[in-house]
RNA sequence: GCUGCCGUAGCUCAGUCGGUAGAGCACAUCCUUGGUAAGGAUGAGGUCGUGGGUUCGAUUCCCACCAGCAGCUCCA
């Protein structure tokens, strides 16, 4: 009797041998054939472990008795692509181990868009290597050798892998998987490898495996570790599907802010004046004032004040502080003074708006107080780490400092994740991510008493629960040392995560042991208040070179550095056309005229490359009533439209931020 | 910082098996005065990333450095 689980829960029994086909085509015809049917256990080792916890080919028998638990092996679901996946890293790295001698495997596990595997080995891999590598595992799955799943003590694994002289792999079993009693290999021919799998039953299923790139990466993660080469590729069911994914992969390329802030002249970076600094060009600094705008009028109605605090302070106040010398490397070295002081580029704007806080006695009356400042700051970054406009060593936040009771911690959190929201939904973002970074109990490198982080880690979870946010996950352990956070997470062009809008409550600064911050509370005595760090936008580089990518550089009007340009059909309304660019330039909009001696075609052309919003054109019969052909970036031709209804209209789209 | 790749005009790129370089776009001047995605002509523009080495001669070969790209590590 062999008791069969299907993908939906549900439970079948069968008396005869049967095939996998045959149970799926029991449960949804046609497609089991269309696809491919396979079966596998999670997680039952025991039982299972005896008869084979491995994929089953359609023509497989399965076994007679016991318990398994049937899933299709399908193009659409997640998992199936991913164990393809994996399967094809294994037949990467068989590959891999038949051109180059003395190949020592490490890990090999997929990633988001298809899987890598780390070597340890003589030859240097580079691109050129690639057509051989793929030449072989061709040869490989034309070979079509069935995986097979090995089960071993974990004493013998040892013995084994030290036979093939796989070190890595023995000092991870030693290491590693101290508690297993037993550990399996999967064989495919004469390769063999510790693999937890579950692998696909042979490599018929994969039509199609694109070597991607090569790189270097530490054993385990580690950078004191050893660097071992990884070589990325991808696996797909079938070709179309990899050539899709090349043609979008592509595409994503054009969005890049690095390619389109130069064709759109909207940021530079230039070697002379140093790596990691960005110059914003004109119309890069238009978006970031209309930005700066946005984000200072929300201020003023969320009851923030703004100061002004220098970008340089005291190395003192950094000892006080604790950023120094603890964060020595990230930071621009001291500049020493003749007089034996030392001052800092300051790496954040806290130090500086504590001291504006500690400016005079506080009551529990002035509190919340909220301090909003476009700071100014700089980090020595790796210079690996650095990107575009992305990851910089200069840069502005949108920062603000809120200090306040622990009662208020609550509301003053909400309203900063709210202010955060509005500023993403505005922009369109909606596939934002957010991640509350909790501390996990067992390291000691957080400060503050656990009481408060219990009561702030609840409060946090209780806010971002009520405001029903995207994707929340909580991260044990990501906290920062000082409390915890709140984050919100954007994808690049090319699926990078970063993480913009932050959210931070600090029990450090304030405490005795820093700056020792106080108000004095209705029962005249002082208190130690909470601060709470925030920024919706990061910083305005960050922000902005995600930002290019979101809307390919072709921003919403109010955002647009360039909002209307008004274009002549002949020399003859130049004067019309100064005219009318006049008007809108009086009504507050960005706009030019082109009166070059070019055919109005290729002014339209230029204007569209130049993702123009608005395009008005203007020739006799526009002048003589007083309007122009308009043509939206979006909606093409928009017909005639007398001026003073185009000013309107175009106002009302800056006046509702229309995306 | 680490591994690999890479660097030619403002931009995108070609090229030189070692004899100091070329296209398209952009730019300038002139002609054209054209109604919704490129009218034409002429011209200007490069110490071929920087510094060494090999060589009669290096943009080309070698080394180092700097910068950029992908990944790793890091991001208070």
């Amino acid at each position: 009797m062999l008791k069969v689980v299907l993908p939906d829960g549900a439970v079948k029994e069968f008396e005869n041998r049967v095939r996998p086909l045959d149970v799926a085509e029991g449960i949804s015809p046609g497609l089991a054939r269309a696809t491919v049917a396979a079966m596998f256990s999670p997680g039952t080792e025991g039982s299972w472990a005896s008869i084979t916890p491995t994929l089953l080919g359609t023509e497989d028998f399965l076994p007679e008795s016991g318990e398994v638990h049937l899933r299709l092996l399908t193009k659409k679901d997640p998992e199936s692509l991913d164990i393809l996946r994996h399967s094809a890293a294994h037949i990467m790295a068989r590959a891999v181990m038949r051109l180059f001698p003395g190949v020592e495997l490490a890990f090999g596990p997929t990633v988001e868009n298809g899987f890598y595997y780390d070597f340890s080995m003589e030859h240097k891999l580079c691109e050129e290597d690639f057509p051989k590598i793929e030449e072989e595992i061709k040869r490989l799955l034309k070979e079509d050798e069935k995986f097979e799943r090995i089960e071993v003590p974990r004493n013998k694994a040892i013995e084994m892998l030290q036979g093939m002289n796989q070190m890595l792999k023995v000092e991870h079993v030693r290491e590693g998987l101290g508690e297993h009693e037993t550990v399996s290999f999967y064989r495919q021919g004469e390769f063999l490898d510790l693999c937890r799998g579950p692998h696909i039953p042979k490599p018929k299923f994969i039509g199609a495996i694109k070597l991607m790139s090569v790189a270097g990466a530490y054993w385990k993660g580690d950078a004191a570790n050893q660097q071992l080469q990884r070589l990325y590729g991808t696996a797909f069911f079938d070709k179309k599907e990899l050539e899709q994914y090349l043609f979008q992969l592509e595409e994503a390329k054009k969005r890049d802010h690095r390619v389109l802030g130069k064709k759109h002249e909207l940021f530079s970076i230039e070697q002379k004046v140093g790596q990691g600094l960005i110059l914003w060009l004109p119309k890069g600094a238009i978006v970031r004032k209309q930005l700066e705008n946005f984000i200072y009028g929300d201020l003023v109605k969320r009851g923030y004040q703004c100061v002004n605090t220098p970008v340089i302070g005291n190395i003192e106040l950094y000892k006080t502080s604790g950023h120094y010398p603890y964060y020595a490397e990230s930071q621009f070295p001291p500049i020493k003074m003749q007089d034996g002081d030392e001052f800092l580029l300051r790496p954040m704007n806290c130090p500086h708006h504590v001291m504006v806080y500690m400016n005079k006695p506080r009551s529990y009356r002035d509190l919340p107080l909220r301090l909003a400042e476009f700071g100014c700051v700089h980090r020595f970054e790796q210079s690996g780490e650095l990107n575009g406009m992305t990851r910089v060593r200069g840069f502005t936040q949108d920062d603000a400092h809120i200090f306040c009771t622990p009662e208020q911690v609550e509301e003053e959190f909400r309203g900063c994740i709210d202010m955060t929201l509005m500023v993403l939904k505005t922009l369109g973002f909606n596939d934002f991510q957010v991640r509350l970074s909790f501390r996990d109990w067992v390291s000691d490198k957080y400060v503050g008493n656990p009481e408060n982080w219990k009561k702030a880690q609840a409060a946090l979870e209780k806010v971002c629960k009520e405001m029903d946010l995207p994707s929340l996950e909580i991260v044990e352990g990501e906290a920062a040392f000082y409390g915890p956070k709140a984050d919100f997470i954007v994808r690049d062009c090319l699926g990078r995560k970063w993480q913009l809008g932050t959210v931070q409550l600090d029990y450090n600064l304030p405490s005795p042991e820093r700056f020792n911050l106080e108000y004095i509370g209705p029962d005249n005595k002082p208190h130690s208040p909470v601060m709470i760090h925030r920024a919706p936008l990061g910083s305005f580089e960050r922000f902005c070179g995600i930002l290019i990518e979101h809307f390919a550089a072709a921003f919403p009007l109010w955002l647009a550095p360039e909002q209307v340009r008004v274009l002549t059909v002949s020399e003859k309304y130049d004067a019309y056309a100064k005219k009318v660019e006049q008007k809108f330039l009086d009504a507050g909009f960005r706009a030019s005229s082109d009166l070059r001696g070019e055919k109005i075609g290729a002014k339209i052309r230029d204007g569209r490359n130049d993702l123009l919003p608005y395009l008005a054109v203007v020739g006799a019969k526009e002048e003589e009533n007083n309007s122009v052909a308009l043509r939206g970036r979006k909606d093409g031709e928009l017909g005639e439209i007398p001026l003073d209804e185009v000013i309107r209209r175009l106002e009302e789209e800056v006046r509702t931020k229309k995306l």
